[in-house]
RNA sequence: CGGGGCAUAGCGCAGCCUGGUAGCGCACCUGGUUUGGGACCAGGGGGUCGCAAGUUCGAAUCUUGCUGCCCCGACCA
C-alpha cells in the first residue's frame, strides 16, 4: 500500500478524551475514531490489526476442533425469559423494541441462543462432544466504559460454547479450550496466565481468567513466578488426546495463581517470597464450565446410550479480539509508539523513501516495493512529499516491527538501510541484499 | 449510580473573573524554498462559541435548565 493512497489519519496532538497509553496511541495512530461513549469506528489500521487477531484466534479455535458459525446481533427477548436472564440482566443489557412491539435485544453474549441452535438440531449423544463459536459484535451497556476499546460498551468477542454428554465430557472440554487460549496467547506474543476466578452470575464450578500482566490492569492479581516460564503447547498439539489435555492443564494450574476476587492469603502465604508475584492484570479470557444450568432450562437434551434423555453440560469461553488489541498495546509500546508483535503487525514492513523526486530513492524505494507486490508481502510505502523527520515519527508510531529507510545519504551507492522498530538497531545492506533477506524473514 | 471536571475552527488551547468587532499553535489550501528524526517563508480559507430559555441596548462571557464527553469510586456473563 502506497501510503499517499492509504487513509490513515494520523494525529500530532493527543484528544484529550483518551487518559491511559493504548488508547491515546490507538487514537493517534489512526486505528479508532471514537462515536460516543465505549462505541468506535474502526479504521483502516486498527481493522488491519483486529482482523489479525481474530484470525489467530480462529485458527487456534478451530484447531482445537471448534466449529464457526455466526448468530445475529439482536436477539428476541423470549429466549431470554426461557432461561430466566432477561430480568436478571438488568440495565446493562441493551433492550430494544421493533415496529410491530415485540421485545428485542442487542446480545450481550450468547448462552441462550448457542442453546436454541444446539437444541434444535442434536439429539443424540452420537453427535457429541460439540463446540461452537462465533466472533460477533456485543453490546454491554456499561455504567462507564473507559480506556478506550479495552472496556467498551461495543465490543467483539469470539465466544465458544461446549456440548457434552456428561461432567467428563465437559472437563474435557473445559481442558480443549484451556490449551486452545494458551496457543492463540502465545502466538499474539504475550504471555497470558491463567488464574482461578469467580464465576458469577453465570454459575459453575470451573472457571479460569486469562491474564496479561501489564501496569495499567484493571484487576489485581497474585501468581506464582513459574507461570513466566512455563512451556506452550506445540502447534502439532493432539487435542483428541485427553490425557495430554489434562496434563497440560495441570501443569499450568499447579502453582498459585489468582485475581483478587477469589484471592486466598493461605496459599498465597505458602509461596516463597522471591516466588510471587503480585502485579496488575488485563482480562483478555474467561472460560467456564457451568453444567446444565442453560441446558435444564431452555430444555437442551440428548439421548444418552441407555435410551433416556438428559441436559447437556456445557460450557463458555470468551476472548475479546478487540479488547486483545489494546491490551497488546499496553504491552508493547514505548515513549515513540507502538511496537507490533510480528504476529500482528498490519503491516509485514514499512518503506520510508526519505527523499521523494531524487533518483537514487525512488529507484530503490520502488524496486524494493515492487519486490514486495511480487512476493505478497504486504508492505506500507511511504512515498509523501513530508520531511523525513514526520516519516520516521509516524513509522514508529504505527509500530512496524521492521521498517527499510531508502536515504541520499546511502541510496547514492545502491544501499538501503533496515531498522529494526523494537531495538532501534539499524543495518546497511545492497538493495538486492536487503530484499533478499526481508522476503526471507518476513 | 455517588463524587469531581470539561464543552470556543479538524486537533490542542487562550479569551469568561470585570458583558462591547472571536484569537493562538498545529492541521488544511496557494506559491516558493526544503528533506537523515514531527521543516521554513509569504499569502489564504474555515467558528450558529454544545443546545435552549432568561437578564441586558448588547452575552463566548452573567443566570437557569438540558445534552454530550472525561476522570475517581462502586459495578463489570
Amino acid at each position: 500500500m502506497r501510503f499517499s493512497r492509504y487513509f490513515l489519519p494520523i494525529l500530532k496532538e493527543t484528544p484529550k478524551e483518551a487518559e491511559i497509553t493504548s488508547h491515546r496511541m490507538m487514537l493517534r495512530a489512526g486505528m479508532i475514531k471514537q462515536q460516543s461513549a465505549g462505541i468506535y469506528t474502526w479504521l483502516p489500521l486498527g481493522l488491519k490489526i483486529l482482523r489479525k487477531v481474530e484470525t489467530i484466534i480462529r485458527e487456534e479455535q478451530n484447531r482445537a476442533g471448534a466449529n464457526e458459525i455466526l448468530m445475529p446481533t439482536l436477539q428476541s427477548a423470549d429466549l431470554w425469559r426461557e432461561s430466566g436472564r432477561y430480568d436478571a440482566y438488568g440495565k446493562e443489557m441493551l433492550r430494544i423494541e421493533d415496529r410491530h412491539g415485540r421485545e428485542m435485544l442487542y446480545g450481550p453474549t450468547n448462552e441462550e441462543m448457542v442453546t436454541d441452535v444446539f437444541r434444535s438440531y442434536v439429539k443424540s449423544y452420537k453427535d457429541l462432544p460439540l463446540n461452537l463459536y462465533h466472533i460477533q459484535w456485543k453490546f454491554r451497556d456499561e455504567v462507564r466504559p473507559r480506556f478506550g476499546v479495552m472496556r467498551g460498551r461495543e465490543f467483539l468477542m469470539k465466544d465458544a460454547y461446549s456440548f457434552d454428554l456428561d461432567e467428563q465430557g465437559a472437563v474435557e472440554a473445559y481442558n480443549r479450550m484451556f490449551v486452545s487460549y494458551l496457543r492463540t496467547f502465545e502466538r499474539l506474543g504475550v504471555k497470558a496466565i491463567p488464574m482461578r476466578a469467580d464465576t458469577g452470575p453465570i454459575g459453575g464450578e470451573l472457571s479460569h481468567e486469562f491474564i496479561i500482566l501489564a501496569e495499567t490492569g484493571e484487576n489485581e492479581v497474585f501468581c506464582h513466578k513459574d507461570y513466566l516460564q512455563l512451556p506452550v503447547p506445540p502447534e502439532d498439539v493432539d487435542f483428541d488426546d485427553a490425557e495430554e489435555m489434562q496434563n497440560i492443564v495441570a501443569q499450568w494450574t499447579e502453582h498459585y495463581a489468582a485475581t483478587d476476587e477469589v484471592f486466598d492469603e493461605t496459599k498465597w502465604n505458602e509461596i516463597a517470597e522471591d516466588q510471587k508475584i503480585a502485579a496488575r492484570g488485563i482480562e483478555v479470557g474467561h472460560i467456564f464450565s457451568f453444567g446444565t444450568t442453560y441446558s435444564e432450562k431452555l430444555a437442551a437434551e440428548v439421548t444418552h446410550p441407555d435410551g433416556k434423555t438428559r441436559p447437556v453440560h456445557m460450557g463458555s469461553y470468551g476472548i475479546g479480539p478487540s479488547r486483545l488489541v489494546g491490551a497488546l498495546i499496553e504491552a508493547f509500546h514505548d515513549d515513540n509508539g507502538i511496537i507490533w508483535p510480528k504476529s500482528v503487525a498490519p503491516f509485514d514492513l514499512g518503506i520510508i523513501n526519505m527523499k521523494p523526486g531524487h533518483g537514487a530513492c525512488d529507484e530503490l524505494s520502488e524496486k524494493i516495493y515492487a519486490a514486495c507486490l511480487k512476493a505478497g508481502k504486504d508492505a506500507l510505502y511511504d512515498d509523501r512529499d513530508q520531511s523525513a523527520g514526520a516519516k520516521f515519527a509516524t513509522m514508529d508510531l504505527i509500530g512496524l516491527p521492521t521498517q527499510v529507510i531508502v536515504g541520499p545519504r546511502v541510496a547514492e551507492s545502491g544501499d538501503v538501510e533496515i531498522k529494526d522498530r523494537a531495538t532501534g538497531e539499524r543495518e546497511v545492506l545492497s538493495v538486492d541484499a536487503a530484499i533478499n533477506k526481508l522476503m526471507a524473514e518476513i
